[in-house]
DNA sequence: TACGCGTGAAAGTAAGCACTTGCACTCAGT
DNA sequence: ACTGAGTGCAAGTGCTTACTTTCACGCGTA
């Protein structure tokens, strides 16, 4: 791996932790094991190395894995919850500080929330899916519906360990609980819920 | 009002879009209307004045207003959850902002932590007694269920603004179905249930 | 051998940072 | 009229920041 990588990795693993302003060049470079000035000969400035380090780690993301047509809702929906939850646990330092500089640098927000939009986007067309051929029931919108699985995901991963206090079952049992109960919200029947846990 | 209550004010907005490091002495006490040294006269440091500001502004937090004794839950949840949702809205910058300097401060993130880890114990032990008291039915997780009500209303806050493509409903709308999906979840009748939209 | 390329080391620059000092002013209480 | 508390203003201190400049070294290639 060349200083160049090094770099990339250095500067998201400080600003991960630290932010833009927090994310000083002398201390990338320290965590890149590179001279301080090989990071201006590469990048130019500090905010160029930022702009690719960050654009680098969005395209590292991955597919929702939602069958476009449902056919087993509660273990397609188990199976993306879990693999959408592990990816917000692995990214959760860089959304939370991502999100704290939305105010002051929204563009670096950007890239966290673009990730976030695609994962929406297919969660809802999925759920819209499963309500015209009749796989759930009752009343209730798709788009909320997408919010909730999603925002409920989210904050368990951004909450647990802020205030771990709060947090009773483990990640594992946690998820389980929250699709056994938004299945119920959705109305697919019991027979498959209790297959999920 | 003083010098000293305009700097506790100054601080909390200046810190609200930058963070410690962004909240530099000279805008909080620009933003205050007071001279720097003022600041300095009445805080001695910019760490104290931080820190005194967002003790203040923890204060400033408010009661779930969820009764003891369940009466009317569809009711009595919405309240509930339309007052919360108001009250984490009116403060998700300053929410933002202490989050993402979970890594580098944990101890500023404490103020919004314990606001919300109060709000997230009345729900449990509301919605356990919901469940004895049988006017709520299933088989579900108390702590999953609260956990979930409150990381949905918390996550569209948080969301809404980074990335409004996702939020088809107006924030009321929004709660309201929010709302609707989560009673089902909890089983709680149909018929209660209707009346809240 | 000679060359160019990537890198490290040391030093420096201009700006911004938290914080201090000293002096002058105002205004209420005596 | 005098005092003392609170404030503004100008200047300065020592540190950190992003970024530059200069020089020297090692290494593969012609």
């Amino acid at each position: 791996m060349d200083a160049r990588e090094h770099l990339l990795q250095a500067a998201i693993k400080v600003y991960s932790t630290s932010g833009v302003r927090g994310a000083t060049t002398k201390r990338i470079a320290q965590e890149a094991g590179v001279n301080e000035v090989t990071l201006f000969r590469h990048f130019g400035s500090k905010e160029a190395l930022l702009h690719d380090a960050l654009a680098l780690s969005a395209r590292a993301l991955f597919e929702s894995g939602l069958p476009a047509e449902p056919a087993d809702p509660a273990t397609e929906l188990l199976v993306f919850a879990r693999s959408h939850y592990n990816a917000l646990w692995e990214h959760r330092e860089l959304i939370r500080v991502a999100m704290g500089e939305f105010a002051d640098h929204p563009e670096s927000t950007h890239v966290a929330c673009e990730a976030s939009a695609r994962f929406d986007r297919e969660l809802k067309s999925y759920l819209a899916r499963l309500k015209t051929i009749g796989l759930a029931s009752g009343e209730w919108e798709p788009d909320a519906a997408a919010s909730m699985l999603l925002g409920t995901l989210f904050s368990d991963v951004m909450g647990r360990d802020c205030m771990p206090q709060c947090y009773a079952f483990s990640q594992d049992a946690a998820v389980g609980h929250y699709l056994s109960l938004f299945l119920r919200a959705i109305g697919v029947e019991a027979g498959v819920l209790r297959a999920v846990r």
